[in-house]
DNA sequence: GCATGAAACCTACGGTGTAGGAATATGCGG
DNA sequence: CCGCATATTCCTACACCGTAGGTTTCATGC
């Protein structure tokens, strides 16, 4: 409390202090301008200047607010509208994946790591399928497909947010530094790719890496 | 200690109780039998019936001894010897990977999570390099792919760690919650594909994308 | 034999999640 | 208008956490 003089019991006025949301979405703030582990349920109360258990009538516990924000995330996703060419609705669907993990880089790993039952949860999976059946994969084919896709993707930007924004090589410094890291390795293969492991364009190896599984995917569409 | 002297100060006997080695395979059996949280300083000194700061003498702290741990687990890794046929060698090589993260599912997340500079960490990424080299890819095309390999295999294990072992098809009971969660979600392509969601072979999932990636590469190798 | 330093223990501090209870305001039935 | 149930807040308390700093014991080198 600001004051002096704690506010105690029911608050004056009718609405309530705290909500559900304005708890979430707080912690949501917290966890970019702090990392997760600074999201504490004190820490979290502190911010939202109230006592800490206070936030316990509004959420279960630390582990499903977690959760709670992993869904707020989840929402922020922007669903783009299906062309209809394959290839290019497959890549509007996994660069709205990654605009997402990118805008929120400490939330990423609670998205991408935990997988939860709800219908928000699933409408990014909802979309992929679409897109598959759309291209004419039977249902159990778009599935096994979009489990292919989904799981690159998560390994993908897992990587990239983990990394720090600054892979791609303005930083000169970390390069050099990668590159001795590399070169000490003794590894051949290691030593002698060096220069090109010490530098990742995040964007263009996403894109690379999608394209394998889409030219492999028409190949199957082509031959069934 | 567990007889009422609790023995002070250096222990005799010539050999030091404690080593880093005891420390963090205890830690590693420890987290596997009770879950990575569990693995506390003070949990993990009780299992060694000794003092938790004793701990301290021999490793840094908490998070470089998670280090330690994902280093011993990498080393558990079996890598195939090559046999020249591009498809199997990497299908070895990602069923290598495989193996590991399913012997020490509590603490796969780690091993798929943190990337680490060392010899250890990089060695896979040298024998997935020496795979691409050896089968044509000149240095830079190697890293993409290799990057592209691993993050499929990444994901897909991180999936299948955190999903549990019994999502293949013998937990009825599981599958039947399932698919009524799937249903619940009013999604339609998710339902219409609700049955072959709500199962899922690991094994065979895993196999099926890693095709994919190997297909649209071998022909990329074909067509340079 | 004595100093040195390693390896163990103990104490203590500030942090965590959260259970249980006390206080206070609102809204409702009378 | 009063009284009461209920919602919402704060407070206290507990057990646990990581770890900084100090103390005790022992093996070893001079």
């Amino acid at each position: 409390m600001v004051d002096g003089k704690p506010r105690r019991g029911r608050p004056a006025g009718g609405k309530p202090v705290l909500t559900s949301e304005r708890i979430v979405t707080e912690a949501l703030v917290m966890a970019e301008q702090e990392g997760l582990d600074a999201v504490t349920m004190r820490g979290l109360a502190r911010r939202l200047d109230v006592d800490a258990m206070s936030l316990y009538h509004h959420v279960d516990n630390r582990e499903t607010l977690l959760n709670q924000i992993t869904e707020l995330v989840l929402t922020g996703i922007e669903l783009p509208a299906g062309t209809g060419v394959f290839r290019d609705d497959v890549h509007a669907m996994a660069q709205a994946f990654r605009r997402v993990a990118l805008r929120h880089p400490h939330c990423a790993p609670l998205v991408l790591t935990r997988q939860l039952g709800s219908f928000t949860a699933l409408a990014p999976v909802e979309a992929v399928l679409s897109i598959l059946r759309d291209a004419g994969f039977p249902a159990a084919s778009a599935v096994h497909a979009t489990r292919s896709v989904l799981a690159f993707v998560i390994g993908s930007l897992l990587r990239e947010v983990s990394a720090g924004p600054t892979f791609s090589g303005d930083d000169l410094g970390g390069v050099e530094r990668r590159l001795a890291e590399l070169r000490a390795s003794d590894l051949p293969r290691v030593v002698e790719a060096a220069p090109d492991l010490a530098v990742c364009d995040h964007q263009e190896e996403f894109e690379f890496g999608l394209d394998l599984l889409i030219v492999a995917l028409e190949r199957q569409l082509r031959r069934p």
